[in-house]
DNA sequence: AGGAGATGTGCAATCGATTGCATTTTTATT
DNA sequence: AATAAAAATGCAATCGATTGCACATCTCCT
């Protein structure tokens, strides 16, 4: 017959005949008890190979220390870095990570929220679902008080911590930048107009052209899911446009990528003839030929942020809630430097 | 004043005048409950917004509905991969999955496999960390009957359900390949020697080597950290020798690439004057130029059969432990076809 | 009508750790 | 030595859900 039950704290004291509830106060350091008391304990637990039962401790605090991640894509670089970032600040301070994709579905997300609740996770970092959604389930978390932290994809209705790059920014240098090397027709492709983001991806955009009395022409806005394959199709349809463009703005780095590798299939020179840059800096942008022009994200540091205000928040020390926006980095390589300057 | 708190079957039982255990009984649809009062109360526990306690309810069932996954490093792609795979079936099956990173260190890898104990994971998913180590905090899972599931890197000695792909024929393929595109003196830049994934590919190669006749050098093979620093360094040192190779098969694809600027950095010509490929099918090594050959290792399948395996086995409906061995697949590219078939 | 058997509910203990309050023990003071 | 004060420890309830067993109610048959 195998012995399986873990020890408890009921099991020390019975062995050292005491009470279970000197024993967790030995455990925790709790000064009314006696230092030699403690010592005895500790080293008992030791020896018995006692580990706490968080979940019965969690029960009895009403907290899980756990905190949840949802992100659309793991496995994209830009979300794993930032998961990567929460669990590094998140496990510093002794907090669980819990994770989830949504695939950006609304109704997944929707259930992961809802189970992420009935987990009793502490608090929550969530980066929404590309496809249009209610955010019920976001609000029923803010009327319960588990603390909610939005990153770079957020809901702007709704009050609470926020973490996003200076999208409006990153646009706007971006098209400067195209401007600066001489390319007049820059198209744009971008990303589902429901998110905060993409909308001040393509306000940077407007506004530098304007602010460069560049006429802006509405048939070079393509809006698309920002695949590969979507992307692929956009800039063929542009190329076909009576006066196609000579530069695109890509909503992410995977369209830059394909709409260069488009591009390069039809014979057509990249930076000379067509200038392109992306969004994001996946790790490719650096290494394909001609590398790609890009805004870097800090994923990680984002994680980081996230974690450090959520668990601030958990632990009730920050106060009223902030919206952090991080300065981007425009990062200019082959693929639009066509001045090399 | 905020009220806080979540209802509980208590409060659903005092509305109705009835009793705790026949909420929970009849939330549970158990069919000593006559389906009136179960239609009632699960009419009223919804009106309530009840959300079952799970802390409660694991404390209770002493069991968590929750896995763990502990890999090297969260943002490397066939990692992430994996975790999206696992994600994928456990969210199906109901379960939470749990994730930390070793960063490829021992003693996080070590305070980590505690830690997800002490939180009583039914199971853990892991690929080990690069830095050599003892077992025991993994024999400990064992002893305590805590499923585990080994992925990509593996303890040997310890007998439990692995997911592996096929290392040994990867690289025999790879390098037969190299053979057969004509490359003579291939050179292997091999992953530390203590995993024993990195054995394999070793030992692959030398198989290829011996059944073509090659003589086996043991200048050729380098035993490093798989980071680019090294590989570059590797490179280097490799071209260096009195008699350089005139291939290379690179542990992983980061260092294949990087094997790749250094020499195109040197002007060399790939792959007419060298051969080079990689391992893992990284994202990037499709889209360089050159391309990079390499091994596809099916991260996200790796990550559900492992998510099978383990649900199966905290389900107790596996019987005896299994080492799946997934084929790989070799992904001819630019950077070692100089045969063009 | 009486009783067997089926059906429906409730009591109370349990999971393991925590904590307010009560009690015991020790130490200090006069 | 007696008493106050301080220090150390224990009791028992609590967190919320589950479940073995006991009890109550109902149905049906002779």
């Amino acid at each position: 017959m195998i012995k399986n039950s873990e020890p408890t704290i009921h099991d020390i004291a019975r062995v050292l005949s005491i009470s279970a509830s000197t024993v967790s106060r030995a455990l925790n350091d709790n000064s009314r008890i006696s230092l030699k008391t403690r010592d005895k304990i500790k080293a008992l637990a030791l020896e018995m190979g006692y580990r706490p039962n968080s979940l019965a401790s969690n029960l009895r605090n009403k907290k899980s220390k756990t905190i949840g991640i949802v992100v659309p894509l793991i496995n994209r670089y830009f979300f794993s870095s930032v998961i990567s970032g929460v669990e590094d600040v998140a496990f510093k301070s002794g907090f669980t990570v819990v994770i989830s994709q949504s695939s950006d579905l609304a109704q997944k997300e929707i259930e992961i929220v809802h189970s992420m609740f009935a987990n009793r996770v502490d608090g929550l970092i969530i980066s929404i679902a590309m496809e249009p959604n209610t955010s019920d389930h976001l609000k029923l978390l803010r009327k319960k008080h588990i603390p909610l932290v939005f990153f770079d994809r957020v809901v702007p209705e709704i009050e609470t911590d926020k973490i996003v790059v200076d999208d409006f920014d990153g646009a706007f240098r971006i098209t400067q930048h195209l401007i600066d090397q001489g390319y007049r027709r820059i198209a744009h492709l971008a990303g589902p107009q429901n998110l905060t983001s993409y909308i001040d991806r393509k306000n940077g955009y407007l506004e530098a052209l304007k602010k460069n009395e560049i006429t802006f022409d509405p048939s070079l806005i393509v809006s698309i899911r920002l695949t590969s394959e979507e992307g692929t199709q956009a800039v063929k349809q542009l190329m076909n446009l009576p006066q196609p463009p000579d530069a695109f703005f890509c909503g992410n780095d995977t369209t830059a990528l394909s709409a260069m590798i488009y591009l390069r299939d039809q014979g057509r020179r990249i930076p000379e003839d067509f200038g392109i840059v992306g969004f994001s800096n996946e790790p490719f942008s650096k290494v394909v030929t001609p590398s790609i022009t890009t805004i870097v994200q800090p994923g990680f540091e984002i994680g980081q942020k996230a974690a450090e205000l959520l668990i601030g928040r958990i632990e009730e020390r920050e106060q009223s809630f902030k919206t952090i926006i991080l300065p981007i980095e425009l990062i200019v390589r082959e693929s639009s430097n066509r001045r090399k300057n």
